[in-house]
DNA sequence: TTATCATATGAATATAGATTCATATGAAAG
DNA sequence: CTTTCATATGAATCTATATTCATATGATAA
């Protein structure tokens, strides 16, 4: 027992109202792929076009392994797909919400100037 | 030199479309934000209404020091504000954007089961 | 004013995750 | 088939950050 006050009423309504644990926890690990400079500059970098990866590490000036790294990571959560092109792998986004997602924390930062 | 193929138009040509590095930087942290789970239960659980610490310590089942921390993360973050009743110290969400952002997540998650 | 309750906070720890380095892989050109 | 180019990847490193522990703070009740 750490407190005086009895919060069970307050705890068991809003408890009934939460989501599994599960998709609280995939809820955040969704927005951690959003949560990281690079990759939001890379899905950012695709909104326009498919690229491939020295394309996009000659764009953010950085290594070409440090792309792959963070390409695999949005790619195994099915945010963006690749596809061969000669000796290029061009990678582009494969799924709409991501334009919404960072429409909507691009909202939240332009209209927050008081 | 790293590479053969020349992606000089390509690349200037998305570089010009790109946000400034500071909004980007700023679009990563925001969404940091939304990367912890500990941080989307304590804001989902505000969705309802305000609650004291003790109150989302007892609820999410966690020390109220680890509690503490988070809220005041986010309440540097002004997603949360908080007011004094009595002895108690209420936690309010403070943006409405909040419920957007992680709505927008939701429906990614929900609408993704192929 | 003193004791108590609710919360905040600094320091320490633990863990996750981003980048680099070296190298493997794999397709295409010669 | 060999070489080269583009990319992928494992291991190591380094940094960020979440949690805990101990304690400070600050308001209220006695």
């Amino acid at each position: 027992m750490a407190h005086k006050h009895d919060h069970s009423q307050v705890i068991s309504r809003v408890s009934a109202e939460l989501p599994s644990d599960e998709l609280l926890c995939d809820l955040g690990d969704l927005f951690k792929l959003f949560g990281d400079t690079t990759r939001i500059k890379i899905l950012y970098s695709l909104f326009e076009s498919e690229l491939c990866v020295c394309a996009i590490a000659e764009l953010l000036k950085m290594e070409q392994s440090a792309i792959s790294h963070q390409l695999k990571i949005l790619k195994d959560a099915k945010l963006v797909g690749s596809r061969r092109s000669g000796r290029l792998n061009m990678y582009y986004l494969a799924d709409d919400h991501v334009r919404t997602i960072i429409g909507q924390g691009f909202e939240h930062l332009t209209e927050e100037e008081e």
